[in-house]
DNA sequence: GTCTATATCGAGATAGAC
DNA sequence: GTCTATCTCGATATAGAC
């Protein structure tokens, strides 16, 4: 229900209710029951498809055997698209995350995240060994800075000054050399 | 209401009833109306010290006078510690946004919001100008990117893996430097 | 300043007619 | 497949005794 995930997005999951989702279907709120047997139903179709496609983008990119710094790009690339195209399952993930997180059936959530995690710290490492990344690199805070700043310019609004290249360059950019000027 | 800005921050604001805030403050719920007149007013309180806060970083490293790279590092050392002190409020802005902005009474989150990216955006600027800054970087757009990067740590659980001068490094590092090793 | 008790409202969900 | 009608629950907030 791609119009719920809209909703789920720009208000948050909680405070979305059965009835803002029915009145954006044209339909009432009881009508709702007969395509879904709860809310979290909803809720959690949109988030499996988000999770299942971003890692396909990570299992891709390790696939092709580059060295690190290819996959990372790669990696970068690829997912901001499939980010973009799930913007609305991403702010669910963000805004409502210790909820989703805390239940049983969302339990998938957090698997997804440590496979995430673990390929970036992989890359990290032989990176480094490589001598390509910088030595001094915590790969773990790394990683979980970087995560998360890849995540947030979905959060901005849809259809805004940006698009989708201009901020995978931007960050891209700022991922290899920071924000000085060459010496 | 220190208790209640940590229930705020860890299920949200919306999430968290006058109840479990009573329970936490050891009375019952009508009590907490003796102190607040609302739950919001709660919200409204600790939001406001949070920004004034904030806003008193980034004016005093402006009035350094200092050249653009200084006031910066300057605005991420200072900040970054007021942010983790007020981590509550953080969370709160950034998990309930469209709720807290859509209200007229919490107006002045905007302004403030509108205040730092004015400075941002003026430093970026000048250090354009005085070529220390790459001439390629978009200065909204790289705002917006490190303005939310900044916020990210706080939101990580509170007295976790990384010390605040270990992050403000990380992430200077990366703001001035990239991953790269130097060539 | 905290209690008991309760008013009021909106939420998710269900049953059965059409 | 959508409707009407309704159940049940938990939320914010209030009134007044102690």
């Amino acid at each position: 229900m791609v119009l719920a995930g809209e909703l789920f997005a720009e208000k948050g999951f909680r405070a979305t209710t059965v009835r803002e989702i029915a009145d954006a279907a044209g339909i009432l709120s009881g009508s709702l029951y007969h395509h879904f047997d709860s809310k979290e139903s909803i809720g959690d179709e949109i988030l499996q498809g988000f999770l299942n496609d971003v890692l396909a983008d990570y299992r891709a990119a390790v696939d092709t055997g580059d060295d690190p710094r290819a996959v990372l790009e790669t990696i970068v690339r690829t997912s901001t698209g499939t980010l973009a195209r799930h913007r609305a399952a991403l702010a669910m993930l963000q805004n409502d995350w210790t909820y989703f997180s805390g239940q049983p059936r969302f339990g998938y959530l957090r698997k997804a995240l440590q496979e995430i995690e673990k390929i970036w710290i992989t890359q990290f490492e032989e990176g480094k060994r490589a001598g390509v990344f910088r030595a001094d690199l915590d790969a773990k805070l790394t990683y979980r800075l970087l995560r998360d700043i890849l995540w947030i310019p979905v959060h901005w609004q849809p259809g805004n000054q940006w698009s989708t290249p201009q901020i995978v360059d931007a960050f891209l950019s700022l991922l290899f050399h920071g924000i000085n000027e060459k010496p």
